[in-house]
DNA sequence: TCCTCTAGTGAAATATTTTTTCATAACTTA
DNA sequence: TAAGTTATGAAAAAATATTTCACTAGAGGA
């Protein structure tokens, strides 16, 4: 069972009978249920027989409704991890650490689910076939235009990143219809970074926005929008945890345009691999 | 139950009863097999009795057998997400996504369980009592100090990052025995950052290192260490990877000093924002 | 020392839950 | 319409989990 079972589920759905659809429905639409109850329970609160919520179960593909069950368990967080915890006054360092690395965890699950793959698609289309890629970031998200960069240099296309504003704005006037410009905000809000998306989209630029915030100006306005997602949560804005959301989707843009353009890529590392040899690379 | 269960059984191992301790070593080493064996299995294959086992489910705190699995199977990942799928040439956009996230979500995973408590502790103690924090990375892990002075502005505690190893050398020689450097740097081998690690050491500051290998001169040198963990894939160098556990770490850090460091921290935070508002803060 | 008392344990009894079997109804198709 | 097929539930059987009870070993007190 590579696939998951909910999954599964569904692209069983339409050979299943009328009784094995409910129990599907129920099934999906309440997974978290299933995990603590009985065949009978579910049985009899559909108005079945055991035997056929047992023969939906192997139709399905399990050994029966324990290992269904056990399945949907695996797959299903539980409400207690779904739950963001909130960090506590008492809760010692350890613990802290475990609820920032499960919140971040959270974030890239999420951050996945929200990603679409039309625009996925369209970004890596636009970075593969750009002459130029400039990232832009302000505050924080600046770092994150730094780590693409940083990423992007290896894939052989010429790529930038401005830390200051007045810097990021010179470039961006600079920027033709060969390039592409990769706008990081969390807020989408930032007044520089709308100055930014302005100024590429009037020189025709293609524009690749990265924002938490599907209705912001700049989702609006750019080409394409990748989406990320977070919680805000007493110790750490919302901002801040994003961040790891913004950095794993750069991850995926580059791995994406490093596999479709592997032979130019490779020359460009071999090419950076010698200039700095003597210091180690990382 | 907030916690994880597996943590549940080891905060509760010490006023177990001996068999039952043999069954807590027992699923701790095995969860994956508990989630599929009955409870007569694992009786039998501890040659305990049944009532044994479901007094130990009892003990550390579920209702009964069929709950403690149905806990383990939804805190465990199954095999088929744990382990990493490389990318292969014919992966659509989406799957490439996948499996990037998927295997940062790994790393992230992987940082948690290899995080030492001890040096944990430590390194926030260094940090709440320092007057200055210095951030150091070369290459990639310059975007990590980079964020980690971004975050650690707001505690309230003076903190610098220099991106230029210059400007890095020049300002660890600055620092005093109050001061805490913090060096960034995946292999632990890189010159500079040796550089800035010694010239620290030599002026009485206090160092905590951030690095995959525990080996490493960066490792043995620094007053605390604290590994990250990450996988080399064909399209992402192991380093590549490894920022995302970084930049968690980094965040952990900083929760933690957030919190038990809260009046300062917000009289700091109000400063910023009073500071910069005009432009959206993020 | 001897006698409680208690905690820990396993075997067996019981209860619950799952799975199988079988009979029947409903629906197809020739 | 008759034979075959599929879907279903009721009930039996099997598997599994839980409870009870009796025994043991060790701790503490008279």
């Amino acid at each position: 069972m590579s696939t998951s079972c909910l999954q599964t589920i569904r692209s069983n759905y339409a050979r299943l009978s009328d009784k094995e659809k409910i129990i599907a429905k129920y099934i999906i639409n309440h997974p978290q249920t299933i995990i603590h109850s009985t065949i009978n329970e579910v049985a009899e609160k559909l108005n079945v027989a055991d035997a056929t919520v047992f023969r939906f179960c192997k139709r399905v593909g399990f050994k029966g409704y324990q290992a269904m069950k056990i399945a949907l368990a695996s797959e299903i967080m539980t409400p207690a991890q779904q739950i963001l915890e909130e960090i506590k006054e008492d809760d010692n360092e350890r613990i802290v650490a475990e609820k920032i690395f499960k919140s971040n965890i959270k974030t890239l699950e999420y951050t996945l689910q929200v990603l679409d793959e039309a625009s996925l698609n369209k970004a890596v289309q636009l970075l593969l076939h750009a002459s130029r890629i400039h990232f832009y970031g302000t505050g924080g998200s600046a770092v994150i235009a730094m780590d693409a960069y940083h990423k992007f240099i290896r894939t052989g296309i010429q790529s930038f990143a401005f830390i200051d504003s007045h810097f990021q704005l010179m470039s961006a006037s600079q920027l033709t219809g060969k390039d592409v410009a990769v706008i990081i905000s969390h807020s989408g809000t930032n007044k520089d970074t709308l100055n930014i998306l302005n100024t590429a989209n009037e020189n025709g630029a293609h524009t690749i926005a990265i924002t938490s915030y599907p209705k912001s100006y700049l989702s609006n306005h750019a080409d394409v929008t990748l989406l990320t997602s977070s919680e805000e949560t007493e110790y750490r804005s919302e901002a801040l945890a994003s961040r790891i959301g913004q950095l794993s989707l750069i991850d995926a843009l580059y791995a994406n345009v490093m596999m479709r353009n592997k032979k130019d890529s490779e020359q460009a590392l071999n090419k950076i691999r010698t200039t700095i040899s003597g210091t180690r690379m990382e």
